[in-house]
DNA sequence: CGGGCTGTTGAATACATTCAAGCCCCGTGG
DNA sequence: CCACGGGGCTTGAATGTATTCAACAGCCCG
């Protein structure tokens, strides 16, 4: 096949980071087909690097937008992760989302406004950025373009509808496991392990996330490990069950 | 200005219905642009016809797909509300979402593929119909077309930010309080009366969503009325006390 | 007027939270 | 190399909140 221009030149840091786990191929990235259109059939006065960024580098909580900032590109994880906050009243901080490797962040904004959320990077990620603002470059592609953001857009929607599911749980127990599934459904999505990953979030986003005490969530990821439903070691997860923790979400079977 | 087509002939059920209460006017629906293009600025050789119904009545209880089921045409809920849920193991179903009059359903499937979900009018409606597979026959206004259907998308998953809010709310009263402004903001953006209406859902319509028990609500919204903050009797409420109901639930200031 | 559905209210129970203490892992610095 | 310290995580008992179960009230519609 042939390389997306983001991969052609790796950042030295992905020699550096002994363990580069959870890094997407850009085969299986969201913005896949917009990079496609951006670096193959692009008519050649147009520089590739005018529209996408190289592959950057995103130390531990970096924050890649200010809270209500608005956003004029479009932002590729390929590895590491992000959560999406928005501040409280009280002070405290909402856990609104989190972005796995292969997903994009900004896509709510393409509508021009924005809400007033923070993104900050879990642990050591990377990310590749789509300028918005210069989609005028490919205007010949527009229509192609067009149906990547829709669906690219589409997809996300479809992705959120776990969410009222969620929200709908009574016991935190359904709601842990629905939140496990859809992890690795998500994982599974960008053809990373879905079955045995690591929890790029601590007990407290997750908790925070799910509107649980991070006390119940870890005494209820032990009682599931103790169950033999799963396996986890700190923020190492395997599924062991998944048949089982689909009957504890309510899930029908699928 | 101009009549959408779908309002140039109004139903007979505009008659009869001697309440036609939250109707939304074709300028304040999401599909206002869409319409424009097909209506107005369409070939004069395509039947306007072929692609937006005209406003068509639904009777309570009446499903708009079957779960699962492709949906090929994108629908505006002109009147009335609508409810989407989905099966559980157990046999419940679970609310995942409301149709408000002016949003749009079916964006979602855009990409295709389709969450297996019911969705049911919760009273009587009436909507508009716009047909996807003809999208064809405009395709000179392709690029506005989607701009449109992005704009929308966008717009969608701007609105549901407010989910992951309700689902970190760790107290009942909070999330009923964020539910109802999120009502209120939803009527509001489509020019209905936001401070004074009626929930078309049910007590228990509301506490599945929510994931609390039918009483719970019941006896919260009491409390809320008691302390002077909402006045609700029976489904119609009106929001007496908004910043009092921001406090509770525990947004910022805006 | 009766029946069924929706909503309310009251006590007992179950569940998650809170508060507090302690553990474990890892990086830092002596 | 080990001691120290801090953050993330776990565990335990007491509290509080929401659920459950059950009975009843209100209302619409036939």
């Amino acid at each position: 096949m042939h390389a997306n221009p983001a991969e052609r030149l790796p950042t030295d840091s992905s020699r550096k980071t002994g363990k580069k786990a959870n890094a997407v191929k850009c085969g299986c990235c969201g913005m896949h087909g917009l990079c496609q259109i951006a670096g193959l059939d692009a008519p050649s006065t147009v520089q590739l690097d005018q529209i996408v960024s190289r592959r950057e580098k995103v130390a531990t909580g970096q924050a890649l937008a200010a809270a209500g900032q608005p956003m004029k590109e479009l932002i590729a994880v390929k590895s590491g992760a992000f959560v999406s906050t928005v501040l409280l009243a009280n002070g405290d901080e909402q856990v609104v989302d989190f972005y796995l490797p292969g997903e994009l962040i900004g896509l709510e904004s393409l509508s021009g406004r924005r809400y007033p959320q923070a993104i900050v990077a879990l642990e050591q990620s990377s990310i590749c950025r789509f300028d918005l603002s210069r989609l005028h470059l490919l205007e010949e592609r527009m229509v192609e373009l067009q149906q990547h953001l829709i669906d690219a857009l589409s997809n996300q929607a479809l992705r959120d509808q776990w969410v009222p599911l969620l929200m709908g749980a009574k016991s935190a127990e359904q709601r842990i496991a629905l939140f496990l599934l859809g992890l690795s459904s998500r994982f599974g999505e960008h053809q990373l392990p879905s079955l045995d990953f690591r929890l790029p979030m601590s007990r407290l986003h997750i908790a925070n996330y799910l509107g649980l005490a991070m006390e119940t969530v870890s005494r209820i990821l032990k009682r599931f490990h103790t169950q033999g439903v799963i396996d986890v070691h700190a923020r190492k997860i395997m599924l062991c069950d998944v048949d089982e923790l689909r009957v504890i979400a309510g899930l029908a079977a699928g």
